[in-house]
Formats: C-alpha cells, sequence, structure tokens
RNA sequence: GGGGGAAUUCCCGAGCGGCCAAAGGGGGCAGACUGUAAAUCUGUUGUCACCGACUUCGGUGGUUCGAAUCCACCUUCCCCCA
C-alpha cells in the first residue's frame, strides 16, 4: 500500500506516502509551482534549501504555455524543471472558478477563453488528464469544478454531481494512458476531488460516490474560496469520516499556517497554497512570531533577521532592514529572499507538526500555534 | 547691455477669476492577498477641536464680492540676441 499511517493522535495523522519519485511524509506541504517554477526566482536546485517534498503545477497554464506537448518532447515535467521529486498537477479545476468570467461550463468539459490572447480552447475530464499525462507528473488530480462561495443548494448539488461524472472519465482516461507506449510516468496517480460547497449533505453525499473508485487519494477542494474559517473547519468535520481512512486526504488551496493546523488536527494530511509564496513577494511574511509586513517603516534600522527563530538561507544570511531596503529599491532579491523564507516556514512548520505527531506531543503543539501564527506583528 | 519665459502642496507637474486643499505621476505611510490572469491590487498623503474650521500655490503691495489664477514692484532661475 503506498499510504501507510504511522499513528494518530486525534484525528491528526502521521504517515508517508511512497510514489515512484519519493516518499512524502505526511502532514506535507505542497509548494506551488503552477507554470513550472516557483515564483520569486527559485530553481529546482533551491527547492532542497527550502525543505520541498513535493511541487505542485498546473495543467490549464502549462497547457497554454510552453503545451504539454512540448514539455512531453522535453521528457516531462520532471526533466523540463529539473525537479526529481513528486510532482502534483492540479486539473485545471481552479481555472474554472478563478477564470470564471472566461469560460463555459458544459457537461461534455468547458470551454475557455485563454487569459492571454483570448484563444478558444476545451478541456473536459480526458483533455486534462491527457495533458496531466503529457506533463509526466507523479499525482494527477481529477477535472473538477470549484465552486464559486457563496453558491446556491441547487447549483451546488448540479455542479458536484456533474463533477462525480467528470470523476468516472478521468479515470477511465487514466487507465487508457497509463498503458500506453510512450507514457513518461505509467504509474500516474490519481486523486478525486469533494465539492459540494458550504452544503454538509452535500458533501457527504458527494464523498461517498468518489469514495468507491478507490482512487490513489482524495482531496477536498471548493474551500478557501471566500467562506469564514467557521465553514471551513465545519465542512472538514462533516466530510473526514467519510474519507477513506488509508489514503492520503489533500485540502486544497489551504491556507494560513492557523487553518494548516486546525486541519491536520481534523484529520487531513496534505496541503497546497499560493499564500506563502505570493505574499512574500508582496513583502509579507510568517514567522514564529506571527505575520509581518516588511514593508514598515519599524523595520527600517531592525537588524535582526526576518525570524530570530528561523535557520533558512534568508535569515541566516539577511537583517529585516536590509530586506526592507530591497522591496524599496525594488530589487527582484527582495521577492527571492522572502519566498525562500516563506517557504521554509511553511515546510518546517509541517515538520515540526509530523515531529509532534511521533512523539505524541501534537494536541499542546497545535494549542500553542494556532492562534499565534496568523496574528500580525 | 537688450529681449523673452518660469517660480504650485515631499519631488515632478496640471491648473489660467468662484465647482481648488488644488488633476496626474513619483515618493512616503498603511492594508489586502488561501488548488497563482497577482513583482499585483486598494486606501491614504497641508493643519486641527477632521461631516466644520484654519493656513498654503517665490516675496510684498494692489484690483475684485471673491485670486494659485489679473496688475505693479522685488527676489531667484532658464532661454535667445549682443
Amino acid at each position: 500500500m503506498a499510504f501507510k499511517i504511522h499513528n494518530t493522535q486525534g484525528k491528526a495523522r502521521r504517515g508517508s506516502f511512497s510514489t515512484i519519485h519519493g516518499t512524502i511524509q505526511t502532514p506535507a506541504f505542497m509548494n506551488v509551482a503552477t507554470a513550472g517554477a516557483i515564483k520569486g526566482g527559485l530553481s529546482a536546485y533551491d527547492l532542497a534549501d527550502i525543505k520541498c517534498q513535493v511541487m505542485l503545477s498546473n495543467t490549464y497554464h502549462l497547457h497554454l504555455r510552453p503545451g504539454d506537448k512540448l514539455v512531453s518532447e522535453m521528457g516531462g515535467l520532471h526533466s523540463f524543471t529539473g525537479w526529481k521529486g513528486p510532482i502534483l498537477t492540479d486539473s485545471g479545476g481552479f481555472q474554472v472558478f478563478s477564470l470564471s468570467n472566461m469560460r463555459r461550463i458544459k457537461e461534455e468539459g468547458v470551454y475557455f477563453s485563454s487569459h492571454i490572447d483570448g484563444q478558444k480552447l476545451f478541456i473536459g475530464p480526458e483533455e486534462s488528464m491527457q495533458i496531466q499525462s503529457n506533463l509526466g507528473s507523479t499525482i494527477a488530480m481529477a477535472f473538477d469544478e470549484c465552486v464559486e462561495n457563496p453558491a446556491t443548494y441547487d447549483y451546488a448539488k448540479k455542479s458536484c454531481e456533474r463533477t462525480v461524472r467528470w470523476l468516472y472519465r478521468c479515470r477511465d482516461e487514466l487507465v487508457l494512458l497509463n498503458k500506453k507506449e510512450k507514457t513518461i510516468n505509467p504509474e500516474q496517480m490519481l486523486f478525486g476531488i469533494n465539492q459540494g460547497s458550504t452544503f454538509e449533505d452535500l458533501r457527504i453525499e458527494n464523498m461517498k460516490a468518489i469514495a468507491e473508485l478507490e482512487l490513489d487519494g482524495y482531496a477536498i477542494g471548493g474551500l478557501a474560496v471566500g467562506e469564514s474559517a467557521y465553514d471551513m473547519y465545519r465542512i472538514i468535520e462533516a466530510v473526514e469520516p467519510f474519507m477513506p481512512q488509508d489514503k492520503p486526504r489533500y485540502l486544497m488551496g489551504v491556507g494560513t499556517p492557523g487553518n494548516i493546523l486546525e486541519a491536520v488536527y481534523r484529520g487531513v494530511d496534505i496541503f497546497d497554497c499560493v499564500l506563502p509564496s505570493r505574499n512574500a513577494r508582496h513583502g509579507h511574511i510568517f514567522t514564529w512570531q506571527g505575520r509581518r509586513n516588511m514593508f514598515n517603516e519599524k523595520y527600517a534600522t531592525d537588524n535582526l533577521p526576518l525570524d530570530p527563530e528561523c535557520d533558512c538561507p534568508t535569515c541566516r544570511n539577511h537583517s529585516r532592514a536590509y530586506i526592507r531596503h530591497l522591496f524599496k529599491s525594488g530589487e527582484m532579491l527582495a521577492m527571492r529572499l522572502c519566498v525562500i523564507h516563506n517557504l521554509y516556514f511553511y515546510n518546517t512548520l509541517l515538520q515540526h507538526v509530523r515531529e509532534s505527531l511521533d512523539d505524541r506531543t501534537f494536541s499542546s503543539f497545535h494549542k500553542k500555534f494556532t492562534n499565534i501564527l496568523d496574528k500580525r506583528v
């Protein structure tokens, strides 16, 4: 079995997930590299320095540019980017949400107008699987609709039933693709995605339906799209009992350090989020004392590292005053240094979560940090 | 020596009698960002007793009900001719 649970504390699970590109220790954070690179100027050779276990890339974006066929010709995403570890590719389902004003959803799939040049393109379940197969990622995500919030009950129900039909098509297509001769990763795995907006009964019904497919893992999608943290935790709690125990559970797009601790506490194993990298580029950093905005005047003559409790390459070498100056001067190094710090922080946070589960101190770790990490200092 | 032009809020720069505490940019200060159309976006930036009042547009003095805007002189800077 690919996924193994080492021990649990309450709902929280300490596990490992083996893939042909290496074993992922869970709970884990996946580092977002939408177009095949972590924004802010990080190369694959930087990923070890930020303790990255898994890289995440995007089907829609790589299909548009440079094209999945080209990536395939270049030997697949691993060869193309130089990252040899596990890669998860998101299916394009999030773009159904984020690019909602330039697409139309039909039963067969989604018609997009390219956000780059307006060109018409179609992505359905089969297309998404074909693209992800060409990319050769470790884990492919099912093509879904990330439903916007708030949604009506009727729309959420219709959408999530369609997403289930799409899931069957994704599964069937991937079985075929994995058997093809020139397939880059013949062992590409598939995760299904739970939807149902903020309606507990829809979420549960949907989870039961997709669990029948016995996929490699299960994700909770459609959260952190504007609903309250209370609703997010409520939905996780509602769905969790119906998620297979022996498969990794991935909460898509979440979240703040506090969100992640709360979700681990409720039984989630894997996360990804653009917050640490995007905020870093905007000068906002995460530390063990809370969040900081490096643009703030108070850091102008502050000679301490970003986080005195951090030993990332940035904190080992540079002061807050210097990094503030780099931002003020428009130096791209500012972004790179802060992205390195924030991702190191997230990956280290999850490492501490794992260690606390190993020695059964997660509950006090959770209690100690869940509130302070999201606060501003 | 002669002729012409210009001085605006931290900076650049609009404004050419009332709708001007004064466009726009820059800079400053602050906020947002959750499966990345984001090195982006938003707010704010004379003072205060801040739904109102007060002091600002090189200086001084005028014209006018009313002036950053018109007139006179002064100061400084720029350009052209000698």
